[in-house]
DNA sequence: TCAACTGATACTTTCGATATTATCATATAT
DNA sequence: ATATATGATAATATCGAAAGTATCAGTTGA
């Protein structure tokens, strides 16, 4: 009984991978900001070797960007791009929403229900000042819109539409945005469009959803002004040492 | 003079990964297959530590899968994951012609009318038998129908397609389907639409053209058959479980 | 004073080796 | 005979160090 083949099979690189990801969407790895692979290794418990592993992953996925060889650095932010991603994942959950109002059984709407259960709850605790932590919140978010698109029957469109969700989400957090009463009341529109099966109708809502949500962002966040300027937080200190 | 820095920066890591990528799309790698450390470490000339990076970025494109701590494989295929590429294609290529086609300049018109030639001119020699590499066929599809979209002004949508039709490819190439003066006409009509700014006539077309090619090729691979039983060269015994 | 050269330093890339884990064949008990 | 335990073998995951580049301070020459 000691040799459970596939029960907790976390390998050290997977654990690295999850942590960094989460740094990155969370804004706690700036973007521009470079990453150091000693420092980086250090902080996260591995060799460089795996590290370099998650990093080469996670530029896959848009979240670092790897320039030649001057190593790796965190995936810089624009306005731009903000606006492209949200425009992409309107485009995907749009179609899915038609294909899985289409679909959709009770099991399914009986998920929608609850996921939007747990998202309405979170969403008044925000509301009521309770400072929640914003992982949790995002977490029943998505597997809110999950929901919603879960009856596709397309896995790759499933796999696309997490993919882009969080880059999505990674603007989201670095904008530090909670929309409030509006956002929740677009998601109990959207929850009810669902079970009437009113793709038109979800269809716009979802579209005021995500352009208000981008608009928001963009008006009240630093990050994202015009032309962001965004560098490193602050010039290293560097060797200096011209006393020597 | 001696030191150029960004001239002929090509890591061995990126050579491996292009070679890789490449043995994977072109089905030199077959689906299933295990992918061993030690073989393929020596097969492409790289250490294992640095092949284990292009693999990991391989992953997230989808061309290949790690299981646990049990290894890489060469993800595996099946009729109903071509079908969903193929969807996610069409929608993707679809939305952005429309924005393409209402953007597009006079250089866009010029870049269709040259990518269009030389696919043209492709296409008359594989009818006429010339065995002409197939790389250098896909190259020029793909040259034609990134023009069509090329003036879509969004980065994002540009990358999320390329990648997507790598995947698309990887099918055309496992199934080795040619459809001949078929696919040819229908190039020719998207040039011609794409020249009357025709969104509507555009996506009828191309909505025949990635539809009869799936089924074109569902019909013709045998790799590609109902439940696709692909297995490795192999039969191995496993654990007898269920053994019918 | 400015520009280009030179050497030193820090970082990245790559490798070979070790520790850990899965797999398979054999043996043993029911 | 089937199924479980056990040890041998092979493959993977992880690491630390060496080789290869970019970057920067200091220096030299105009």
């Amino acid at each position: 009984m000691d040799t459970l083949p596939d029960t907790t099979a976390e390998t050290v690189g997977d654990s690295a991978y999850r942590r960094i990801r989460t740094d990155l969407i969370f804004g706690k790895l700036v973007p521009g900001q470079k990453l150091k692979l000693e420092r980086m290794s250090g902080a996260y418990g591995t060799s460089i070797s795996t590290l370099r592993e998650t990093l080469n992953r996670l530029c896959s996925e848009g979240f670092v960007v790897a320039e030649g060889q001057r190593g790796f650095e965190v995936a810089p932010i624009s306005a731009t791009e903000f606006q492209e991603i949200a425009e992409l994942r309107e485009l995907l959950e749009g179609h899915m929403i038609e294909k899985s109002f289409a679909a959709g059984d009770l099991d399914w709407e009986a998920r929608i229900v609850s996921a939007h259960h747990k998202l309405s709850a979170m969403e008044r605790m925000l509301l009521s000042g309770e400072r929640s932590d914003a992982e949790s919140w995002k977490q029943c978010d998505f597997q809110f819109h999950r929901a919603l698109v879960a009856a596709c029957g397309s896995k790759v469109l499933l796999d696309a539409h997490a993919a882009v969700y969080d880059r999505y989400l990674r603007y989201q957090m670095i904008a530090v945005v909670f929309r409030g009463e509006m956002a929740a009341a677009e998601h109990r529109e959207l929850k009810e469009l669902a079970l009437k099966r009113d793709v038109k109708g979800a269809n716009e809502v979802l579209h005021t959803h995500i352009h208000d949500c981008v608009t928001h962002a963009l008006r009240n966040s630093d990050w994202l002004k015009p032309v962001a300027a965004v560098k490193e937080p602050r010039a290293e200190p560097r060797k200096k040492a011209k006393a020597g």
